[in-house]
DNA sequence: CTTAACTTGCACATTGCTGTGCAAGTTATT
DNA sequence: AATAACTTGCACAGCAATGTGCAAGTTAAG
């Protein structure tokens, strides 16, 4: 029969390795034990290597985002957007080790795959706006996506490294995706004024 | 007396350890040698270690970006932004490299040292956009500053990674630059066909 | 052609990590 | 209290890298 607290310290073990790869996406076991209260021989009771244990980090993390970013509706797309951007502030610390992980070392395949529910929504919501004149720009639309993509992760590192208050940086965080997407950035600010629910609204 | 070949070798591992380190931050000496041509072993006849041979790839790179933004003069703040953007498009793996370290591992302040230069550029021109008007925002100058660090870095390497000709890249990242600090696409568009100056002209 | 400069290959020490085996200890569950 | 589940500490093997020493080879320059 299972124990109550190994499932717990499973638990302990991604959240300690999420903050720790968040610092350092080279974290040792060693460092990750450490911060979940475990020694490093006792994560391989848990997982069998080093890297599957990051890969449920990154599993979970998007399941995460995937979960907030669920039943997200707007008529208006670039509105929608605005959304996005805000949800993604609601979950800093998931997004930024998918982003690390992303484009790093041997789990980028899975990584990828973990955030392509994201990305679709993303490419369509921007597409769906070029498609009604809602977003005008002479990028093509896969390219404006990531843009956008990489403009949400730097607002966001950026909110997160001046210490912002929460509002503020959720208000930078839709500005910049907004500005990116061509909108001017009075425009930008007149849309989530408009817009009650896209203000900061705690967290959950 | 030294050698002629020892410069061209030392030089040769230079360029190699840009390439490298581009494709992998975390390249290994071996891997560096190779593409100079060289054994591992004589790359500590021209550097006493690993971390040598970076620091001087960032060291040298910072200088050829700086040499190129250097006598950049336009009198509108704005269209002096697109030009920025565009000098960093014509030197994309030099900046590319200095991206990388400036966020990672043991030469982060060095890296960062080696920016000041170019960071105090961006920011005192968006400054000054501010404050004549000519740019719009409500995100503070140091962080809007950073902002478009990174989306020109975003639209650089979108633009390498998709293959574009250097000219729509370039125009990309002018766009996207601008875009940032709060132009609509359209005025951004307006701003880059009225100036001709910011139309790409080959590399150099 | 001779010499000094440079490169090579190999051996070796070192470092920092991962992953495993095992005996002994601790703790939740029944 | 008994047991199974979990953790610990330590030892050990392995790997991939850096950095050094040295003898032998190659090559540019006088």
């Amino acid at each position: 029969m299972p124990r109550r607290d190994a499932t717990q310290n499973h638990a302990a073990l991604i959240i300690a390795a999420r903050i720790e790869l968040n610092l350092d996406p080279d974290a040792s076991l060693e460092a990750i034990a450490a911060r979940a209260g475990l020694s490093r021989r006792a994560v391989y009771g848990h997982f069998a290597t080093r890297d599957e244990l990051v890969k449920q980090v990154i599993t979970l993390g998007a399941e995460r985002i995937t979960a907030a970013l669920d039943g997200l509706h707007h008529a208006d797309p670039v509105a929608r957007l605005a959304l996005i951007a805000s949800r993604l502030w609601h979950e800093v610390s998931e997004v930024r080790v998918m982003a690390v992980f992303a484009t790093r070392g041997a789990l980028q395949h899975h990584t990828a795959s973990a955030l392509g529910p994201i990305r679709r929504l993303v490419q369509d919501t921007i597409a769906e706006g070029l498609a009604t004149g809602a977003i005008v720009s002479e990028i093509p639309a896969d390219l404006l996506a990531r843009l956008v993509e990489d403009a949400a992760l730097s607002a966001l590192a950026q909110a997160t490294s001046h210490r912002l208050p929460a509002s503020t940086a959720n208000r930078i965080v839709m500005l910049h995706a907004l500005g990116t997407v061509g909108l001017s950035s009075t425009a930008a600010a007149r849309l989530i004024d408009d817009n009650p629910e896209l203000a900061w609204k705690g967290s959950r």
